[in-house]
DNA sequence: GTTAATCCCTGTAGTGACTACAGAGTCAAG
DNA sequence: CTTGACTCTGTAGTCACTACAGGGATTAAC
């Protein structure tokens, strides 16, 4: 068992069959060889890359960033500090990310927690999100 | 001053011209009068109705919880409770983002904890990426 | 009164990272 | 040899905009 359809690597990697063929129309996998029929046909290279490109998605590195490493790992001539760079940024927007939310957290409980529900025909969350703010006002006279 | 051409309006909400145009085509502002020579005449209740939207999408609500939230209040008949129900699914929604997020966090920063950085052609965080998991190698004879 | 600068118009196409077909061909089992 | 599941290519759709291209409107200055 060491050649696979693009469905047996799909069910293996849990990447999409289309994914797949999309990963290889730009680049990020190379061409399989075929069957007579034109059938793809992988093996155990083709599944560790693939493989890689899915860890590298789960840790939420964008395109550019997978194929930056994919680059280096192919050349073989990467250096620690320059793979360390492209994971410190990672990290660096994550938490990013995580502040930005945090921030949202906040002012969504904030709202909730006036918010008294039930049937009545008002709330003041949309009384919240229906202020104009104060230097639009000036503008409406 | 009650009226705007929509690069004023663009300018008080700082939202972009192209998107006030977005927002009109896909019916989430009404048409707004034109001059004789076609320009878009915005005024207040205009500016009000996309200061709703900009904060809307603020608190990270997406087009559809916008466009529902921006029906309730058009119908002047929403009641406390649908509107707090969008808010909570939506504070639901970034508290998973915030937890997944934070794995992410920890996976990465564990990742170059174990990295020493400098010039040596050699990574684990590589190494990391380019495991083949256990059920993969299976399948690898 | 005309010209230049700045605005605005419509419509189409592009973005990221896939996903979803349509219509045709291939393969493996019975 | 047929059936049914799989695969092929190529194009178009997704979300929420953004970026033009190629024109017309408006306004301020001269």
């Amino acid at each position: 068992m060491r050649e696979f359809t693009i469905g047996q690597l799909s069910k293996l990697t849990e990447v999409n069959i289309e994914t797949i063929r999309y990963y290889e129309k730009v680049g990020m996998i190379p061409n399989p060889p075929r069957t007579s029929g034109g059938f793809r046909i992988y093996s155990a290279p083709h599944l560790e890359r693939l493989s890689f490109i899915r860890r590298s998605k789960e840790l939420g590195f964008s395109q550019p960033e997978v194929r930056k490493l994919l680059t280096l790992v192919d050349e073989h001539k990467y250096t620690c500090a320059e793979v360390q760079e492209i994971a410190a940024n990672q990290l660096d927007a994550v938490r990013t990310k995580i502040k930005d939310l945090r921030k949202l957290e906040k002012a969504l409980a904030g709202m909730l927690s006036e918010c008294a529900g039930g049937d009545i025909p008002d709330c003041p969350i949309v009384d919240i999100l229906s202020t104009v703010p104060e230097a639009y006002r000036k503008m409406l006279g």
